[in-house]
RNA sequence: GCCGUUGUGGCGGAACUGGCAGACGCAAGGGACUUAAAAUCCCUCGGUAGCAAUACCGUACGGGUUCGAUUCCCGUCAACGGCACCA
């Protein structure tokens, strides 16, 4: 009998629809499992084969743990506020909204033909009012605790198209519209104080269950150090303060640099001689991005600031201030002490400007280069400090800045607020009122949603502000504190606003005097295993983190953090092995691969592929075993015979039981499928196969392969439905063998194999080795030094 | 540049905690079935030499530790992800 996957994949989706399988009850008795994937950007594109890499991974856990007896949410939604449907609907003039419900529709249509065990009864959309109601009322909350507030920040600006820029748009310091020059423009913008919680999302991070690379890079993206703030008398007056982590070199701190943009520049205005050229080098750094800025190989460049002078805390002496677009503003205080001994950039720095460069750690060569290594070297130069080792010198001169009132010990965090505002129409609005009296003022919360209001035309405006700006109808209203007229805050939030918190929204999707109830909070949270590509470790997901964190403290939710594990998957290259792309022409339609192939091949592939966590290239050809597969399991029917398992085939299928139970928790599905096709291969060889080897197997491949699985199920006459029936178990005892065959080595060297019991002592093993004839011919006249045996694997003879 | 990751046959990949490198699959070659093709089934399949038994080489490159290294350490090269307004 042949295989209709068309018709029997179309029989099988519909039937878990109608029947709700894959809906979740409310019984809180039976133990739970919250399995999430992230949620898609509903692109124009439609689905991509790299999305379905994750969905079926998650998919085949979640079958697989309905199975073992637990209460599985698997849920789907959209993330469906961005620029790219922005910016269609500017060319189209289409409603944003319009075009998200087309996109919408097109992608549930794909993924439903994949057999994802989705509860669609919880989809939610973060563009729904109803939705991002409870967006906005976080923000409010944020607000109340002063965790959100404005700040002027720089923004890409295009003068051309007069609109502000997201990075993306302005690669490469060009405007993706129009090919002009983007400069650095200055706008007061909502940021959220992610700071605060610096120290909070990093000792979370050692209660959580991540990969361990996602760990290190949120950790090194906080880039928390421990160092020195140090205040430097100026001959202008003011201090200019410092942040170190090398407080220990102070001695040899040689000259000062500023960020071009820091703020004592306007103030010395009046003392510095060389203001031309200052603003000259501000204008040309104000063009470069961060990362352009600190680039190690270019040449260093700065200007020294003519007419103003700092002085070293440590010996009194005048050292000179430069600025230079190689320190940032953002980091810090904006301002460096350089020690070009003692730090790459700093010793560049001074090359270029003949500045000099005094040695305080002993143990380099600082003619040749700066001698970085704090382990290792001894104080020297440095007066009180000499003789101590770095360590020492730090705590030193830490306790001696502190005594003399000028300086102090400081946690500095790489981590910068949240830019939160978007002159953009397609976001949430922010609930903030502008009031001439009172200031921001935030919307009351019975007024949420604050609805996003239809315009006539999605171009931002002439100043730069957001499309809502021109909606004065929508803008001008009253004061929620006094009453008097005021305006709306037209910008809006990111994207990354919606989906920081939409895990808590499907415990509960149609809550609507709470983002979720406590009861299902209490059950459902946290999220169990949460899986997603690597690009998200440091924006989104930390981004949720925080925002989880803050609604802990503020007891909106029930546990500190929300992701209990987290994993990640590579991505799926286009058959070149590059990144699937429209420009590169290498982009594979799954809708294609469904209709050719099926969707239980597809997703099959798309697991056997490789590494689940490495980037694999697509490759067409392969997807063919994987189809091979399934129509040889389907045609097992034409041979099964009534029976158990046969005893010839029993430590077979207990260790595939196992390897696939363990894989499926280990996210190696690659090794699962080969392990079931190997399996396969076993069975086949022995021309036939009973009703209940064949019973074990498809509720094996089932997680995988579910359509033609629950197929075999009926047809073979099984009670029930097969995802209703229960995962096999196995027996540690019944996965081993009674004989194993392991190599003979001479000094490491492979030179024989032989069969020996599983349990033979050492010794026998190794007599029995060396008399193997070829074994006991190469040993002829040489000394025997070392005998090693490694229990099952094996014996290695070490002889001279 | 900074942070993170990866590198194994013609290809995708496998290999426990340092223990037989190449499981499973694709492609290729040979054979069976067929009027023929497709499908299916069987055999071979890292390189060199050899009829063969077998020997030597082989996990990006150069070193090191070890009885034994794809695995651990040091260095080099190449590729990929992120760098805060793409998501």
């Amino acid at each position: 009998m042949e295989y209709n996957f068309k018709q029997t994949e179309k029989k099988w989706q519909k039937i878990w629809e109608e029947k709700g399988t894959f809906q979740v009850g409310t019984d809180y008795s039976k133990p739970k499992f919250y399995a999430l994937v992230e949620f898609p950007y509903p692109s124009g594109q439609g689905l991509h084969v790299g999305h379905p890499r994750s969905y079926t991974a998650l998919d085949i856990v979640s079958r697989k743990k309905r199975l073992q007896g637990f209460n599985v949410l698997y849920p789907m939604g959209w993330d469906a506020f961005g620029l790219p449907t922005e910016n269609f609907a500017i060319k189209n003039h289409i409603h944003p909204s319009v075009v998200t419900e087309k996109n919408v529709a097109h992608f549930k249509e794909q993924l439903q033909s994949l057999g994802f065990s989705f509860d669609w009864s919880r989809e939610i959309n973060t563009t729904d009012p109803n939705y991002y109601k409870w967006t906005q009322w976080i923000f409010l909350q944020l607000f109340k605790e002063g965790l959100a507030y404005k700040k002027e920040m720089a923004v890409n600006w295009c003068p051309s198209c007069k609109c502000v820029l997201a990075n993306e748009e302005a690669a490469g310091g060009v405007c993706e519209r129009c090919g002009s020059e983007v400069v650095r423009k200055v706008k007061s913008q909502w940021m959220l104080k992610i700071t605060d919680y610096a120290e909070k999302l990093l000792n979370g991070l050692d209660d959580v269950n991540f990969i361990e690379r996602v760990k290190t890079q949120q950790r090194n993206w906080i880039g928390r150090s421990h160092g020195a703030q140090v205040k430097f008398k100026t001959t202008a007056g003011d201090v200019l303060e410092v942040y170190t982590t090398r407080p220990d070199t102070l001695f040899g701190a040689t000259y000062m640099v500023m960020a071009p943009e820091h703020a004592l520049i306007e103030k010395w205005q009046g003392s510095l001689r060389n203001m031309d050229q200052i603003r000259a080098y501000q204008e040309a750094a104000a063009r470069k991005s961060d990362f352009e800025r600190t680039e190690v190989v270019k040449e260093k460049t700065g200007v020294k600031l003519d007419g103003v002078c700092a002085i070293n805390p440590v010996n009194g002496k005048e050292i000179p201030i430069f600025i230079s677009d190689y320190v940032l503003a953002s980091y810090g205080t904006g301002a460096i002490m350089a020690v070009p001994a003692h730090d790459e950039r700093d010793y560049a720095f001074a090359k270029v400007f003949g500045l000099p460069i005094v040695e305080v750690v002993k143990g380099g060569d600082i003619e040749k280069e700066a001698f970085v290594d704090c382990a290792t070297g001894i104080m020297t130069n440095s007066g009180f400090l000499d003789g101590l080792s770095v360590e020492e010198a730090k705590v030193k001169i830490t306790q001696w800045l502190a005594e003399q009132g000028v300086g102090e010990k400081k946690v500095n965090y790489k981590l910068r607020d949240w830019v939160f505002s978007r002159q953009r129409y397609w976001g949430e609005p922010i609930p903030i009122v502008h009031c001439p009296k009172c200031g921001a003022v935030p919307l009351p919360e019975d007024q949420l949603p604050l609805v996003l209001p239809d315009v006539d035309s999605y171009e931002p405006t002439e100043t730069g502000e957001s499309p809502l700006a021109k909606m004065t109808d929508w803008v001008n209203t009253t004061c929620p504190c006094c009453g008097a007229p005021a305006q709306r805050e037209t910008d809006t939030m990111p994207q990354w606003a919606g989906s920081s918190w939409y895990f808590l929204r499907y415990i509960d999707p149609h809550n609507d005097q709470a983002l979720a109830s406590k009861e299902a909070m209490e059950y459902w949270l946290p999220v169990d295993w949460y899986n997603g590509g690597m690009e998200h470790t440091t924006l989104h997901l930390l981004y949720s983190r925080f925002w989880h964190k803050f609604l802990y403290d503020v007891k909106a939710v029930t546990c500190p953090e929300p992701y209990a594990k987290r994993t990640s998957h590579g991505m799926i290259l286009g058959e070149n092995g590059e990144k699937m792309s429209k420009s590169r022409g290498n982009v594979v339609n799954p809708d294609d691969i469904v209709n050719e192939y099926g969707a239980d091949t597809m997703r099959l592939y798309e697991m056997f592929i490789g590494d689940f966590e490495k980037a694999a290239p697509w490759n067409s050809a392969s997807i063919k075993g994987c189809k091979r597969f399934l129509d040889r399991v389907w045609a097992l029917m034409d041979i099964c015979v009534a029976g158990d398992i046969r005893p010839e085939l029993e430590s077979n299928f207990h260790k595939t039981i196992r390897k696939v139970t363990e894989d499926v928790e280990g996210l190696k599905m690659n090794t699962a499928i080969a392990a079931m096709m190997a399996l396969l291969n076993d069975i086949a060889a022995t021309g036939s196969v009973t009703r209940e080897e064949l019973r074990t197997l498809i509720i094996l491949l089932n997680p995988f392969a579910p359509h033609v699985t629950e197929e075999m199920w009926e047809v073979l006459g099984f009670e029930g439905m097969l995802n209703q029936t229960n995962w096999p178990l196995y027996d540690e005892a019944k996965c081993v063998d009674a004989t194993v065959e392991i190599a003979i080595q001479i000094c490491g060297k492979v030179r024989a194999k032989m069969n020996i019991a599983v349990d033979a002592k050492g010794e026998d093993v190794i007599a029995a080795a060396k008399a193997e004839a070829s074994i006991a011919a190469q040993l002829a006249g040489k000394t025997v030094i070392k005998e090693i045996y490694v229990p099952g694997k094996l014996v290695n003879i070490v002889a001279k």
